[in-house]
DNA sequence: CTTTGTGCAAAGCGTTTGCATCCTG
DNA sequence: CAGGATGCAAACGCTTTGCACAAAG
């Protein structure tokens, strides 16, 4: 459990209870969310923690691998934590809501792109636009 | 050639030489690039052009369907003229080059996407990060 | 005790907007 | 001329940073 301990001293960080409450507010937030979602979740165990002590803590498990940020087309910068299976986004446009999937619909993209471009695509990043169920059923166009 | 000022009239706005030099600078740039990318190319035709203008023109121009914006995954939004044949970004995760790859490849995905999840994927944004047959050849790891 | 981490507030950066002025149609 | 378009500068929203203080090792 205590990956994120672990993983400071092993880089000789130090294990502040600050990034101790923003690893839980990460684990206990499942999905993708946005640096506000996570200091919102961490002010609830500590309404003195900083908005900007978030931010360096997310640049922080970035660099030690436990979080990925992606940019979902908006303004802002959606984190989450690293999945041992890497997946995938599903933006809907109409809704706005994202859904996962798994990665290895993208297996015959990746040979396609290796053989053909000489390109290594790391799909862990990725998000695919369009249109999700529900909203193609509601708006029929 | 006119594509821009037809555009216009038909929707009854205004052809004003700022948009004839926004548009002529996206022609010049190919590829993808920046809103300050096309502010520096407009202002060598007219220094009084404003950035503001150029926004402007650029959100107008997606409006029309002439433009497309991508978010590469850095901090600025990329602009390009909507191409004929769609096609996606190859980012090389280690020298940041761009490269494009066309959109048949990800046939086999939209399908699989349509069956197993419902999701009509418009695949005219994508952005596919990693690394390219450069980097690949120079890291070898 | 040394050195890293924190909080605060201010700065940065790309983008958007309010407003007076300009100019197309 | 009337209403859309422009330029300027200020506002904006998210993110980063400088600095003095707190606290981990």
């Amino acid at each position: 459990m205590n990956s994120l301990i672990d993983a400071l001293r092993a880089q000789g960080l130090r294990a502040t209870p600050q990034r101790a409450i923003i690893f839980e507010a990460l684990e206990k937030l499942e999905g993708h969310f946005t640096a506000e979602d996570i200091f919102a979740e961490v002010q609830q165990v500590n309404p003195y923690i900083s908005l900007a002590t978030v931010y360096r803590t997310l640049e922080l498990l970035q660099n030690l691998d436990l979080v990925t940020s992606t940019n979902l087309g908006g303004n802002q910068t959606y984190y989450a934590l690293k999945d041992h299976c890497s997946h995938h986004h599903l933006v809907c446009q109409a809704c706005g809501g994202i859904e996962e999937f798994c990665d290895d619909i993208f297996e015959p993209v990746r040979v396609m792109l290796a053989e053909q471009y000489g390109f290594e695509a790391r799909t862990d990043h990725l998000s695919i636009f369009g249109l999700c169920k529900k909203c193609r059923k509601a708006g029929q166009n």
